[in-house]
Formats: structure tokens, C-alpha cells, sequence
DNA sequence: ATGTAACCGAGACGGTACGTCGGGTCTTCAA
DNA sequence: TTGAAGACCCGACGTACCGTCTCGGTTACAT
């Protein structure tokens, strides 16, 4: 979805469905294993590729987990109401493979800048855009309503291991009151 | 606060002072590099032990840094009125050497059960334990929105770096609400 | 046989048979695992011993090989030709025990004065006395028999694991004459 | 010498010189401190390479030791008579650093078939050859001889420290001897 | 056709941390 | 003083993973 494919000028082009074949690879991998559990020696074996042109399309191993994670969630629905959309985002949080690489991702995050930004950009503004967009709400607004559901629910995951659905209805709950309310 | 104490008999018994030596260089560290840039060599050297006394009491790593944080985090103040607990909560969660000390374990969570045990024993539970006794609230409530405050703000920090009043202040209403409002 | 037994003055008496219990264990301990292979603490294990008694009774792990060593060895027979104390020399050496213990202790050696002294003392130099007392050889010449002896065989054992008879004969052989002919 | 030359194909090739370096720093550092006081860590540190490219070229310390044994012994001399090449065996075990690396090899050699089965090819092996060529003896034989100097003046530093030219001498007569005399 | 530039596979490399192991010392309590 | 128990220090071990690098060889597209 974005191993950067802009590829302008010439040489020789890139091999069609190495970006696919390695963020499948890693996204079997991490749910599996675990974000840390998971090497890059081994996501490129899986793949069927060498580590060198892992390296050439991301940055780093984080930034192949987000761009991994963004191809992954999609577009939110074009839902009517505002209820679907963060339901349908508690529930993708809740899929064991955006989870694992989501508590890779935040763990990183704390280190490293960078991650945070592509974070940012490439996972929580398509959604907010999307709601700003549909709905008219504030960006700020919406962009909390985000960190609430996604955040609890990881921490809860964290604590836990698992998730009820009263739990995950609870939180989006809370959050659709915390976007109406302002 | 708990390198575990109760040792049978006989011995030589451990040298006083290591537990909280040990604790306070991690803490001190980990707040100046983060989790990850934390090496157990550099934990042992500054607070004057070899390595190996700081494995002999510790299992590993993240075990170290939840009695740390634990031990950090003390208990909640004995206010009258509910809000204070969730204030506070928020308050220690903005401390960088907690709110460090946190991302990095919610990383290793994600990975090892034994951390989520800890985690919940030493550091959500008493907590919990607290808002029970003193306003016989339902432990169950209580978990959540300690989830809820917890998750999102430190969400919230993993995608921005960093945290607003504004935006503390709404939590803490979100999840007092959601005790209340049950 | 030389734990230093001498305990003159008062306070608590030694156990009785700790010194052979230990001896007993170390060389049974390194027939089967090896020098290197054998800890301390399996040691005073098996002896049913704190690790603290071995290194009250001796200096170190090599010492205590030593020691292991000349009880092991005892004294050379008193055969009436020259030919029989080389000859069970050189069958003693080809006891596993006596072998890993000395192969070992060579180790050891070259590393640590007092630790050839120890060998030279308590291994070598009863072995040249006998000789020298009851035939009436030049200790320095007995010595060198020794070395050849001793050394050539665990060198082979050293290459190849293993020692033939012919070979054992062709090197005691070899020091016979070695001894004669001067 | 041989830390594997021949690689298949493809991959960046093995940066030259970083086998002699390596050779180079552990005889030095072998021969100031000793077998067992030296570190691959300091090995690595003075060849200016990492430990893992170290480890990466040789399975272990022992190995790594053989081969830099093998280099620094040559090929025995050409001579015209037997008598030169069993002399410069002894001239060589007499070289501090070959000395203790033998020593150290002897050691690890008791705990190891790979080390033995490596000695025997790199080191004495060709030795023998040579003399077999040279002179048309019998492998058993001149293998013997190679045990019976090796060992013997190794056992002899081992118990005293130091060697004699006297003693030195009256060794490789008997080894000659023993050649000869089959 | 030929050059150029980017691609790919393979694997060496540097660096850093990990958790473990073993020798030897030290400290306390009990005998 | 001895012994049991076990904490402690020190230092080495070998492994793992990240991200970089250097090859040989390949594949379009532009000249």
C-alpha cells in the first residue's frame, strides 16, 4: 500500500508483488509470534525474499509494521451513522494480527519520533478524516475519540489477554458520548 | 518493594539496600533513555551490583521494572470524593519515568503472560482494591476505567509525545463518568 | 590424604570423613564428566557438603584435584626390578579417573605456579623418591621418566582418545632404557 | 590459514585480511596471557573486527586456537637427515606462544572428539606426512614420535615451568631412537 | 546494441544486549 | 572453630537481532 512506489526514472522495476508478499509474511508472522518474536531475517524468508530488499522498500522494521497495519485496516465504512465507524474500529483492534502489531508499534513509538509521525499519518488521520469529513466533527475531537478506543482496549489487552464484548462495547460507548458531547 | 522477602532460613542473608539501589537506578534510567535503551548491565552498575544480583532477584527485565514501577507509584491518595483517585491516576501516568516505565511493559505484555499477571497484581489491582474499599464500587468498573485512563492517555503520548491538560482533563471526566454512569 | 588435616587447637572438630566424602565425589565426578565438565558445587553435591567446607579444606578446584589425585595414585609398588614402577605408572595413567584429573590439572598448570609445585610435590616427587631410594637412580633422571612417561601418554590419549597396548609399551620402553642409559 | 576458504557463491565476499588479523591477535594475546586468559572478546577487540564476525569464521575459542596453532608451526624444514625435523618440533613447542597453545588445545582436547579429530588433521598429520615422504617411515610410528616429544616436553613445562636445553636434547634423542629402532 | 541505473539474492559485518554459568569470597546462624 | 546455606562479585560465554554493506548477476528503458 505504500513501500513508497513511486519509481520515476529508470533501472530496473521493481518486482510486481514483493510489497504484498512481504507485508502478508509479516503480518502471518506477527500474529503468531508476537512483534518482538518476529525477525526480519525471518518475515523475508517467508516472503520469498532477501532482507536487502526488505530494507530497500522500508526504513526499518516499524515502519514495515505500519505500513503492514495501514494495508491491513482499510478505509472505515461509509457508514450513516456515527456508531459505525468506531465500532468497526474496537472491532478491528480486537483482530489478533492489528492488535500484536499495535503493541509492537506503541512500544516503538516511545522511542523513536519517526514512528510516531508515520503513526500518525498513515493509521489515525484516514480515520479522522473520514469522520471530519462524513460527519463535521473537530479533528481534535475525533482524533481523542481514537486514542480512547484504541488505547483502552490495547491496555486492556495488555492486562489481560482477552477482551468481552460488554468491555469493548463500554469504551465505544464512552467514546461516541465524548465526541456527541462537545 | 517486593524482590519477594520471605527467605526461609540460613545463609548469608541479602544486603540491605540492593532492592531499593536497583529500583531507583532503573527508575533514573529508564526515565532518562527509555525502557529499551535500558540495559540490566547499566541498572547494575550504577546502583553498584553485579548483574547477577539483579537476575538473582529478578526474573527478568520487565520484572524488575514493574516492582520499579510499583514501587513508583505507591498508593493512591485517600481522598473523599472519587474524582481525586482518577485525578491522581492521570497525574502519575504524565510522570515521565512512570509513564516510560509503562509503555515499555505494555510492549513485553503483549509477548509474555507472566508480565500481564504481574502487571495486574502489582500495579492495577491495588488500585482497584482502593476504589472498592473506600467507595464500594464494583472491581470490575473500576478496572475499566482504570484501562480507559491509562490506555488512552498513554496511547495518546505514543502518537503525539505529548499530552495536553485539555485533553488529560477530558479522560479523566470519560472515565469517572463511566463509574458513575453504571 | 591431605586436606590438611592438622587442626590442633580448639573449637569444633572437623566431621570425620568429609575429606575422603569430597575426594570420593570429585573423582568420580570428573571420571564422568571431565575436568572442565565438573563444577564445585556438583562436587560438595554429591559429597553432601556446602561448597564453604571444600574451599575451608582446600585452596581451590585444582588443589582439591591434586589432592584427589595422590590419593588416587597411592604409592608405587615395591617390585623388585626397575621395569615394574614404570610400568604401573603407565597403566595409571590409562585409568580414566587418574587421566581427566591429570590432563586437567596440565591445564591448570600452565597457568599457575603453585599449582606445579603442588603437582611437583605431592604427584611427581614420590614417585622419583621411591626410585631413587630403592635402585639408587639420579632424581633428575628419574624426573625426565616421569615426564615422558606421563606427558607422551596423555598427550596421545590427548589426539586420539584413546591408548593402545603396544604404544603403552613402546613409551615405557622407551623410558626404561631412557633411565638406564645414562 | 584455513578458517574455510571455499565459499559457494553470491553474498558479500569475506573481508580479506581479517583472518590473519584475527590469527595475529589471538598468538599475541595467547602468548602474553595465556590460553585460558584470553578472551575472544579481547581477541576480537585487537583484530579490530566484531566478536560475531569471530565466531561467525570459527565454531569456538579451541578451533579458532588450531588454527592459529597450524599457521604459526609452517611446514616442518626439508632436511636431509631425521634427525632436523623432530629437533625443530621440539624448537617449536620450546616458542612461548606455541607452547601455550598447545597447552591450552591439550586441555580442551580431554573434553572434546572435535578438538582431537582437529589436532590430529591440522597439526600432526602433517608433520607425519612429511616425515613419511621425506623418509619412507611408518605413520604409527613417526606419529608416536610426534607424541612422545610433544608430550613429554609440554608434561615437563607443565611441572616445572621451564625446559633445558639438556632436557630438550635427551627427549628428541630417545624420540629418534625410537624411529629408528622399529 | 549498448549503456545506465535500479533491482534482487546472498550473506558478511559491526554493534549491542541478552541471560547463563562457574570460581571463589563473604556473611549469618547453629552446632 | 566448623558446617550449612546461600548471597555476592566478577568476568566470560555463545546467541540473537538490527540495520548496513558489498558482491555478482538481472532487467527495463533511453540512447
Amino acid at each position: 500500500m505504500s513501500d513508497n512506489s513511486a519509481r520515476p526514472r529508470g533501472g530496473r522495476p521493481r518486482r510486481a508483488g514483493v510489497g504484498a508478499a512481504v507485508r502478508q509474511a509479516a503480518e502471518e508472522l506477527i500474529a503468531e509470534r508476537g512483534y518482538a518474536g518476529t525477525t526480519l531475517d525471518l518475515i523475508a524468508q517467508r516472503a520469498g525474499v532477501a532482507k536487502t530488499t526488505v530494507y530497500r522498500r522500508w526504513r526499518s522494521k516499524s515502519h514495515l509494521a505500519i505500513d503492514t497495519l495501514a494495508d491491513l485496516l482499510g478505509d472505515p465504512p461509509a457508514g450513516i451513522d456515527l456508531l459505525s465507524p468506531i465500532t468497526w474500529l474496537a472491532a478491528q483492534v480486537r483482530e489478533p494480527s492489528v492488535r500484536r502489531l499495535l503493541v509492537g508499534l506503541v512500544g516503538e513509538a516511545g522511542q523513536d519520533e519517526s514512528v510516531r509521525a508515520e503513526l500518525r499519518a498513515r493509521i489515525r488521520e484516514p480515520f479522522t478524516r473520514h469522520l471530519v469529513d462524513e460527519f463535521g466533527l473537530s479533528a481534535p475531537d475525533v482524533d481523542l475519540a481514537f486514542d480512547v478506543v484504541v488505547g483502552a482496549l490495547l491496555h486492556r489487552l495488555a492486562m489481560t489477554g482477552e477482551l468481552t464484548d460488554t468491555d469493548a462495547l463500554a469504551v465505544t460507548d464512552l467514546a461516541t458520548r465524548l465526541v456527541f458531547g462537545r
